[in-house]
DNA sequence: ATGAAAGCGCTAACAT
DNA sequence: ATGTTAGCGCTTTCAT
């Protein structure tokens, strides 16, 4: 299908009568060239289909304009627009500074993430921005030659960029609303603790607790697999130590307690109020409407490349540190 | 960070006393080396922590083991589980042959995807999986050197491979079931029209309709804007018309619909039944949880990469056409 | 069983 | 204002 043939800048050169250093120049406008010599070549470019061989550009100029962004992007049950949204954010900045974005997707798995950032290998891409599987990892080795910049977690002891959400303030406040609505006993339901979210979320809810001068009870806590399923039946468990309310830290997660209060037919918020993260859309027209955290998603990715672009412009700049505020979106589950 | 300079396969060679050929060669297990060798050589790589240079290796062999998927993925208010499980499902597959998946993303709009499809340029990618923004435009002058496999959606006239979902007879069968109930009032609702599957969707909704002899009214067929707002205002004016049930065919505008049934105090199913598309998790829990077509996304994107590795294989092998079969799942909202 | 060397398509230093 | 050419790191043909 088309042109089979490669057409290389040399054949450019050699229909336009030019060399191939003027070609190269008027496709980059990296140095004077004459309207007249222009217009020859970009004949030359259109009589023959030229396109460029980024792969050749690239090993050359050790420059690709690729940033990587690797994140559990597709895991199958996992509906994960907060992701998507980062996704989003990068790229409306790389397109603007012509830079390309390539999505890798680590099932938010360890060996699958590094496997992914291997094949992203070395001068494929210009950097990588990151959400890591877990914070205990060792990522250093994995990497090659390009800044990484970690998004929404970072793991232990790293000193590179970093852009994140203020989840203990949020989770502190989603919990003192609860509070300050009567809720003494406030369940907390959450994915993984491998994770620094995980971690910031459970601690704004302890101290919101502690400063109210309310006991935290383990059996109030559930931290599990990120599933429908998973949430469905953590909530079963928690459900018999008589939560009047549950603060449920992911969106999927938070299917499964709905779903449990629907088929169980616990009325929302007048037996029981819930608060969930994420998933602005869908939870304005479930039953009733949930109360969510809504994190600044695509802020956060737009922020992530900026940090990108800067840090390769200048790699010896001091470290970045980024922590956006999310917000608590009051409807009418709580 | 890390190691600044970067080890060529030189460096190897002069570090284990081998040739450069051989390096490659131990690399790649593409011709016999004795164990000896190979031992000082992989020594020499692991003393050296050599990484291999893709974008060289990409340039002389002319093979990247890179798929690219080209799908409206990252749109903003919309939430696209959808290509997510297609990518998810394109993926898979790659992965256990040794490619490489690229996400990019289309916005839906004609020049963001022809920007998308030149950044691909050629020699990056050995293949192209997309699903078209527009059946009407001319995407072949786009495309470098490389078989392109449509899915989802097919522009007219392509003779690429393609995998798309039988949504006539989805959507058939989906107004025969509200028709069985009773309904003779159907509204039909659904994203822009330039898109193949929008058009098979109504010409089930039109030939279910004829069938069962009901003519069909101009009024009570809405096409717009893929977005909750558009949803919400479009089935404001269908209501005027009075139907019975609104078959939507697009998650987004579904979301609109139903925040209009809430907001109005509408009550689903008693005064209107509603179908709608895609969406398998979050609809389980709207209330009521809707009754959807469950179009198999995970497959499309598994027969896709099938397709594309086999046509990499063989160029000249014939054109493949897949129309795989999506289901109606029957809940509450009709 | 291994090595030497050409060359993929491009950029950029060095010429003129 | 433009041309010559080395070389990025790899694969692979042709030798030995």
């Amino acid at each position: 299908m088309s042109d089979s043939k490669n057409i290389s800048i040399k054949d450019v050169a050699k229909h336009a009568n030019v060399s191939t250093a003027t070609v190269s120049h008027v496709i980059n406008g990296t140095r004077f060239v004459s309207e007249d010599t222009k217009r020859k070549v970009h004949q030359a470019m259109n009589d023959l289909n030229y396109r460029i061989n980024f792969v050749a550009r690239s090993l050359r100029s050790r420059k690709s304009y690729v940033i990587a962004f690797l994140a559990p992007i597709l895991a199958s049950e996992t509906s994960n627009y907060f992701f998507m949204s980062v996704a989003a954010g990068i790229q409306s900045v790389l397109k603007q500074n012509h830079y390309h974005l390539v999505l890798s997707d680590s099932h938010e798995e360890a060996e699958y993430e590094a496997d992914e950032i291997r094949m992203l290998g070395s001068q494929m891409i210009d950097g990588l921005i990151m959400a890591p599987a877990s914070r205990e990892l060792d990522y250093e080795h994995l990497f090659g030659d390009y800044p990484v910049v970690y998004l929404d977690r970072v793991p232990n002891n790293s000193n590179r960029d970093c852009v994140v959400v203020d989840n203990k303030t949020v989770s502190k406040e989603a919990v003192q609303m609860l509070i300050g609505k009567g809720h003494k006993r406030i369940a907390y339901l959450s994915g993984p603790n491998t994770l620094t979210t995980t971690e910031e979320r459970v601690a704004g809810y302890l101290e919101a607790l502690s400063e109210a001068g309310i006991e935290a009870e383990s059996d109030l806590i559930s931290i599990g697999e990120v599933s429908l399923d998973s949430g469905y039946k953590l909530t079963e468990s928690l459900m018999r130590h008589e939560p009047t309310a549950i603060f449920v830290t992911d969106n999927v997660m938070a299917m499964g307690v709905m779903f449990y209060m629907q088929e169980k037919k616990i009325s929302v918020p007048e037996q029981i109020a819930v608060v969930a993260y994420d998933e602005f859309q869908w939870t304005r027209i479930t039953s009733p409407p949930l109360t969510v955290i809504e994190q600044p998603a695509f802020e956060l990715g737009v922020k992530a490349a900026e940090v990108m672009l800067e840090r390769i412009d200048n790699a010896g700049s001091p470290r970045q540190e980024h922590r956006l505020t999310a917000n608590l979106v009051v409807r009418q589950s709580s």
